[in-house]
DNA sequence: GAAATTTCTTGATCTGGATCAATTCACATG
DNA sequence: CATGTGAATTGATCCAGATCAAGAAATTTC
């Protein structure tokens, strides 16, 4: 689906698409209505970079429905996914750690809706809404732990463990019941696989082979279903 | 050195010790005070742990002198180190990132001085102090982006250039300008090297061998000298 | 609906580094 | 100073996974 729903990239802001986020858990509907006011809405298409590393970072996102990953390129063209954002969370807050500049690339992974507000707006919204800056910064805890894990990963296990590890944590962000097991909710090649685990897109495509015929995952071109999730974790555990 | 200079582990707390430092910059004598009295001070012999994963995070620290490790160790026993924290840093500090306990064991690389207080004083810390909250955040997005490099780095390069980074990014922390080249201010074997850079001991020293005979290092028993930074440099951003 | 493009599969080969194994070296301790 | 222990070296072997190579699906485009 490469059209808009709605042609002019809007939608009506409406305070209940915040509610209950945790960054703004504690405000009441007057606060919940002023951050509102001072946001733009925009839609993008699956694919599209949201912004890119380098750029000076003059706007922070919250992602309302879709999915974005964060990606790093380097010199030698390798890409390497850091890391993907659920629809609920912050994203793009180079701000709140002290940086000028985005330190990655933000692609949506799926066609996507994101709010966002202008850097300078950052340090009001610490200061005036209480919870915000905790919940923004127990995020980034929780992102730190998730990086930190993945060093520790890469650094100890094979890639049949690190793949069953990355499929692991993609059903339990964003998986959908579906028939036969739980699907990946957006769009997710082989290549992605690769580079979000360190390996090649030919590994990744014998060892998904290879658990299709233990009947552990379904997949086909661009998805991915896990039968047996069970079976996956002993793989992920497996000894070194 | 097994004994301590000091047999009480005290030292005279005095305001020099953290005028200067990015987190204090922003205050007043007064203010300095204030912090101090707060703060118990210890001294820590080599390679014993200042706190360990899992332990409930009731104090955050800040290094006056010597080096501490953040470790990370797998069930089956692997051991990673995440990274080196510098004198003049915050550690431990788990309460800024929404954890309630430590994500990760310190131990001192050498000897050490850390400054410590009760993590509830925290809330107080940012509230109180000017650039406190600032200059912390400043210092985790550093760390969240050198934890970004070595991903990608594990991702994408070999070991030969992971160990020249390592190394090239030790000399830039702790570097002490010696007569023959630049020398890592602690003590370091082969082993640490390797839970750097996700290799074995055995390639290590391999690869310092190579690299001594083409003189772009000297290394003895735990201790490393880079004669020749720049050829490193190369090394370190060879091709794919 | 034919052609072009992207994604995926699978075989064959090659190799960087792990693993195994045996010494040597440096230092500390009684 | 002998003895024990942790650190480092270096050869030999092996294998997980990269790389090379060729096609086969699935989609998109015109």
């Amino acid at each position: 689906m490469k059209t808009a729903k709605n042609p002019n990239n809007r939608l009506r802001l409406d305070e209940s698409l915040l509610v209950g986020l945790p960054p703004f858990a504690k405000l009441d509907a007057t606060q919940i209505g002023e951050i509102l006011a001072q946001a733009s809405s925009r839609r993008y298409e699956a694919g599209v970079s949201v912004f890119e590393e380098g750029q000076a970072a003059d706007r922070f996102y919250l992602l309302l429905d879709g999915y974005v990953r964060v990606v790093r390129i380097t010199p030698d063209g390798d890409q390497v996914i850091a890391m993907h954002i659920p629809a609920g969370q912050l994203f793009g807050i180079a701000k709140a750690l002290g940086h000028a500049t985005y330190p990655a690339t933000a692609i949506t992974a799926s066609e996507s809706l994101a709010l966002s507000w202008p850097t300078r707006v950052w340090d009001d919204f610490t200061a005036r809404y209480d919870g915000f800056s905790t919940e923004t910064y127990r995020s980034v805890g929780q992102r730190m732990s998730d990086m930190n894990n993945r060093v520790v990963e890469m650094a100890t296990q094979h890639v049949e463990q690190r793949i069953a590890c990355a499929l692991l944590r993609l059903i339990h962000q964003t998986g959908r019941k579906v028939a036969d097991g739980i699907e990946i909710n957006f769009p997710i090649t082989r290549q992605d696989l690769s580079e979000m685990t360190g390996t090649t897109l030919h590994t990744v495509s014998r060892m998904l082979s290879a658990w299709e015929k233990d009947g552990i995952v379904k997949s086909g071109r661009k998805k991915i279903t896990v039968c047996d999730p069970h079976k996956l974790v002993v793989l992920s555990t497996a000894p070194a």
